[in-house]
DNA sequence: ATGTCATATTTGTATATACAAATAAATGAT
DNA sequence: ATCATTTATTTGTATATACAAATATGACAT
């Protein structure tokens, strides 16, 4: 295959050996894979993974889904906001406790959620082979679990 | 070392085998290292990194600035509009060229940038180990090529 | 009981990034 | 020469995320 103009690979960047090129390029390359999975129900990914994670554990608290989601509480806050718009999502409050229930409406969703996630998943390792990511994916997790919070 | 609070780690994660969660978490952790590195010359390192590269090749075009740090042109602009701000660039225009120039102010910060930057990588190898994080940029960087822009 | 400290959550605000559209200039075909 | 297409850049707008501060509640020692 011949290019005719050159593409724009990691490969030609002067900082490509730096981590954090590396980590925020390859963030914001699979993000874009993962909306288009999810464009189908109407949800960015962050928002998918936070409903599902309430459907199969209602009244989930909003710590909880900090430690789930690697996110910091006021980012699960606006999050959970934005499903509770679009009726997918209720608050309660307990004390200085809130639980998060599923709505009706995101419980019928589930199925939809699931093949989302399995759609976002054959893409990916469609491209870039079961094993490798697998492998991946977990170099990358011992790294987040090395590195300071 | 004991912790009485369970430490929040990807491996407890729900979702931790998906490619989505461990690159974004990842992202997030580096991003974090990499602001600490930089504050010291007040930047963040998107703005660094593209401030050095400005220096190197005065007269970049932003096109340029797009393929080496794979982002897109817009957030390009708004990058070099606030190095403007800081009187660290200066941009001039060439019919529907734009070039960018670094200023006195921002050459003699070039030993402090790459000061930074050492800093950074001495940073995150030092918590993951030189081979480990080598190997690691090398797949990240591999998978970056292989994704679809 | 009371006061201090820790925990849980939300709110105000800032920021990096992207998409889509707008603008402008260059190229190429007829 | 003129018109359509491509290329380069900017602008308007939206969004996910985080930090810091505020609020509220609970726990615990005295």
């Amino acid at each position: 295959m011949i290019f005719i103009f050159a593409p724009v690979k990691a490969a030609n960047s002067k900082y490509c050996q730096c981590l954090y090129f590396s980590s925020n390029a390859l963030a914001r390359k699979i993000e874009k894979l993962a909306n288009e999975s999810w464009k189908k129900v109407g949800l960015t990914p962050s928002h998918a993974y936070l409903l599902m994670l309430v459907i199969e554990e209602p009244g989930i608290q909003p710590s909880a889904l900090v430690r789930q989601l690697l996110l910091t509480p006021s980012t699960i806050t606006r999050l959970i906001e934005k499903l509770e718009e679009k009726k997918l999502v209720v608050r309660t409050n307990e004390g200085k406790l809130t639980n998060v229930y599923p709505t009706p409406k995101s419980k019928a969703m589930l199925p939809d959620l699931k093949d989302c996630l399995v759609n976002f998943y054959q893409n990916y390792s469609s491209i870039i082979g079961k094993e490798e990511s697998a492998r991946l994916v977990n170099n990358m997790n011992r790294l987040v679990d090395k590195l300071p919070s």
